[in-house]
DNA sequence: AAGATATATAGTATTAACACTATGTATGTT
DNA sequence: AACATACATAGTGTTAATACTATATATCTT
């Protein structure tokens, strides 16, 4: 156990993979797609339409988030539904609205 | 007042410039560079030799996040300290802590 | 099996991010 | 005024992100 941060916060070995899925949310779409499958699991077709978007452009995101483990992928019939499971992005997300509450952004 | 959200969330309005924020914070030199300013505020010459950074990279990093809105710098003699003045970013990265503490990134 | 719907992926052009080198500017020191 | 230190910015090459079009795959319906 050699934790010794340098600074008080991120561990070292974290940093770069907490940057990785932060920068994952730094991106408008990205970001309603998130919020859109935090309030609950949808389909591909569900959350273009939510997020008015375009059904590669969104598959692509999807696609992203995916594989770095943010959300995870179910195929019911011919539906595929998404949903978030990185606690750390509905955390992240439910800080923002806070602070948007508080202030304006 | 004509807010109603389409997602229970962000505000539309806040929404792209939340992203911008966040993506600031998507990287992991900068997230480096704004823990040890949330710390407390510090000069260039400090950032690089904590962050361990060359003195142009911290400073065009800085640029960006002074841009945004997310640091304010002020000159002290020979030196620019840099400090945090977006409460979101605080907020953020003590969210980021927290998940981390609870399980590895 | 044929066609429709839903999703994924390939290919590509455009743009933005990033790191790096060199140089400019401001303050302080002698 | 000359020099050193601290910081900012310009210029540039490279890589990654993004959006878009076209197409492939999978499921369902008939």
């Amino acid at each position: 156990m050699n934790r010794r941060p340098l600074l008080r916060g991120i561990a070292p070995e974290l940093l770069l993979r907490a940057a990785e899925t932060i920068k994952l949310l730094g991106h408008p779409e990205r970001l309603k797609i998130v919020e859109a499958l935090e309030e609950e699991p949808r389909s591909v077709s569900e959350l273009c339409r939510i997020c008015g978007l375009d059904q590669p452009i969104c598959s692509q995101h999807l696609c992203r988030l995916r594989r770095h483990g943010v959300v995870v992928a179910k195929r019911r019939g011919q539906h595929v539904v998404y949903r978030v499971v990185d606690a750390k992005v509905s955390h992240i997300l439910s800080c923002i609205r806070t602070c948007d509450a508080r202030r304006s952004a």
